[in-house]
DNA sequence: ATCATTGTTAACCATAGAGTTAACAATAAT
DNA sequence: ATTATTGTTAACTCTATGGTTAACAATGAT
């Protein structure tokens, strides 16, 4: 359903939009980990690195699996196609250095 | 300075949450267009729409052209390069089918 | 059995976000 | 000169977000 894409979109990019998640991703990116070990470079309480985690897995960009009292967690890279997908679009403007229609025709003066 | 660039993907990624703005720059992506124009599709007050368009102008997605009492809006695209590389990084992961080193040795099994 | 580790939940606070209405400013048209 | 159009600002509401501390649950180690 293309609703259900647009609240993803708006999911993925809000998770995407704090600093924190973005480094989380990148930690993650390396290898699965757990929690405490996940969360050592940032200073910051327990309950914060858990709402974190939160956002990231119900944005789908995190999975997690419990082991005994510690929770593995593994990057799920799939939603960031999506992301991929939306930026595809937009690519011809940034990498031409063309914003719009009036820039075109600017870039065409002197042909 | 690298850490204007995380505040910078911060505000991009924020402003790239909003279905409302993310249709916006769909919009202007076809031609660049007066706010009230800009504004029909979406049953929403004015201020609402100065407010969407400031979010965007400061994350640098969009300009203005103040001509008489229009204001004339276009894509400014470059900071979604930023985006596009940050998103280059996690390519390999979701192009491969690949989460982390998890299922990379799990994908290995079979060799 | 007790204690330490790992992590979540509950309750709270402060700030930001998305929307509203009412009022205004500037320009254009009559 | 008045009125209509285009857009912003101010002030307000409501909800979401990011953080905290305190308490708890579950597991593991001694």
């Amino acid at each position: 359903m293309v609703n259900n894409d647009i609240k993803q979109l708006d999911q993925i990019f809000s998770a995407l939009s704090d600093a924190t998640r973005r480094e989380m991703l990148s930690r993650l990116a390396e290898r699965e980990m757990p929690v405490w070990e996940l969360a050592e470079p940032f200073n910051m309480s327990k309950p914060a690195i858990t709402k974190h985690l939160k956002v990231l897995e119900s944005a789908g960009l995190m999975k997690r699996s419990v082991q005994g009292r510690t929770h593995i967690c593994r990057l799920t890279s799939s939603p960031l196609s999506e992301v991929a997908d939306w930026l595809a679009f937009y690519e011809k403007f940034w990498s031409k250095k063309l914003d719009g229609l009036d820039e075109f025709l600017t870039s065409r003066k002197g042909e």
